[in-house]
DNA sequence: GATATTTAAATGTCAGACAATTAAATTCGT
DNA sequence: ACGAATTTAATTGTCTGACATTTAAATATC
């Protein structure tokens, strides 16, 4: 079955374009094998570096995975949460940089979205996300921990947070909130941040979250975010007082 | 200067994983100019189709963009807000699908998510806001509508909702999780939806964000989530009932 | 029958060529 | 000297054909 390509167009990106869309169809579905690069050759009447130009942009949307050998071929990748929050984490990273977007709206965006979870993070909570909510915070109050691990922690604890909501559509929504803007975070984490006043507001969180307290909890993450704002406020002003 | 690659691995996706990192680190700033396709192949040491897959992998997620002619190349793309949203759709789409996330999860997910905008949406609502809320809500009662022009509306009038908090990240991360669960949400449209029923919810929840109550338009969309979850229960027990 | 070898099919890479596009340089006419 | 048309050079897009590498299945060998 031959497919017609506009010759006036690039050729790649439109054969990329037809086998996407075959998956999202269902025309392929998640581990059947792809045609092999020749029989695509056929297919859409070009050659094979063409073809193979069409194969990696998809491979790097993790639509598809490639195997050498006499059974290989391309096969449809069953996109995994895992790949996902990668994809999302890498773009919500470029996208704030690019983009300028500053810290605050950044923060407020971040806690926004995190306040989401918290009415099924109270309820759904199980023994085995406290535990790990207060193994992040136990962590963050030892002496020796370096500042990169302690941003490290922080995410954890957050994500750990996010994952007693129990739904794995949020937590993946929500990955990209939180990790894409820890780059950010550090900008404060490396001067002006007093973990011990962190230890307490993320124990506060985990008390309310062990209470079953979405009130509490909501009202204890406001509180986390207006003081990480004023953080940033204080180092601008630093900043701006140093090197004038 | 040369590059070293591992020349037991794959080359296409360790030159396309350089040029990423430079990107991201800072090397490469927006609108600069890659050194051409020969170059590559001088600094890497391989040939020009191997430089082109991996040109083409980065062009995928939109981190280059590329022209030809004599002043042509490749050039590090400004992610937009824009291209950031459509692959984020693309990607929850094919994630939602392949990984058969229940309606009940994914409508969860989506509301929750939602009701993170509320309380800046409230604060900050201009009345173009509004009025494209009511615009929606508008042509969502009138009697001629198709079911795909319903939806979209419908998709419009959270869109509006979500934009009136008027920060960019959070219109960006919402888009993925409301425009996503569009394709789940048709299932129910096509057969029990009852439009008068949600044109009242969505003018309850307009109604609450023109007077700026927080607390009134959470329970108005914690309403609609409800009833949404009640109809695809409906629709789930025809089925079962009709087809056994 | 188990193990070693061969074979075939597929992707990964290379080399060199030509086409198409585009901006700059050059030429030509006035 | 200036403007318009033409040429040129640089760059990406595509093609052809070849070889290398990997992998599983088929075959041969002990």
């Amino acid at each position: 079955m031959k497919y017609r390509l506009d010759q006036d167009k690039e050729l790649s990106p439109q054969i990329a374009s037809a086998i996407r869309n075959s998956i999202i169809d269902g025309k392929l579905i998640v581990n059947q094998r792809l045609p092999s690069e020749s029989e695509l050759c056929d297919q859409f009447d070009v050659s094979r570096p063409t073809v193979r130009e069409a194969l990696k942009r998809l491979a790097a949307q993790n639509l598809i995975r490639t195997q050498r050998g006499a059974t290989g071929g391309a096969f449809v990748n069953k996109l995994s949460f895992k790949d996902a929050y990668r994809q999302q984490i890498t773009t919500s990273t470029l996208l704030l940089s690019m983009n300028a977007v500053s810290f605050e709206i950044a923060c407020e965006a971040r806690f926004a979205l995190e306040r989401a979870c918290i009415p099924l993070a109270t309820e759904r909570r199980t023994p085995d996300h406290l535990a790990a909510m207060r193994a992040e915070i136990h962590r963050q109050a030892q002496p020796g921990l370096t500042d990169e691990s302690f941003c490290a922690s922080d995410v954890a604890f957050h994500r750990a947070l996010v994952d007693s909501a129990q739904n794995p559509v949020i937590s993946y929504q929500l990955a990209g909130a939180v990790e894409a803007i820890e780059p950010l975070m550090n900008m404060i984490t490396f001067t002006a941040r007093k973990r011990e006043k962190i230890v307490t507001y993320h124990t506060t969180i985990a008390d309310a979250v062990q209470a079953r307290d979405a009130m509490g909890t909501e009202v204890a993450l406001a509180d986390l975010a207006a003081h990480t704002l004023e953080l940033a406020q204080e180092v601008a002003n630093q900043r701006k007082s140093n090197a004038p």
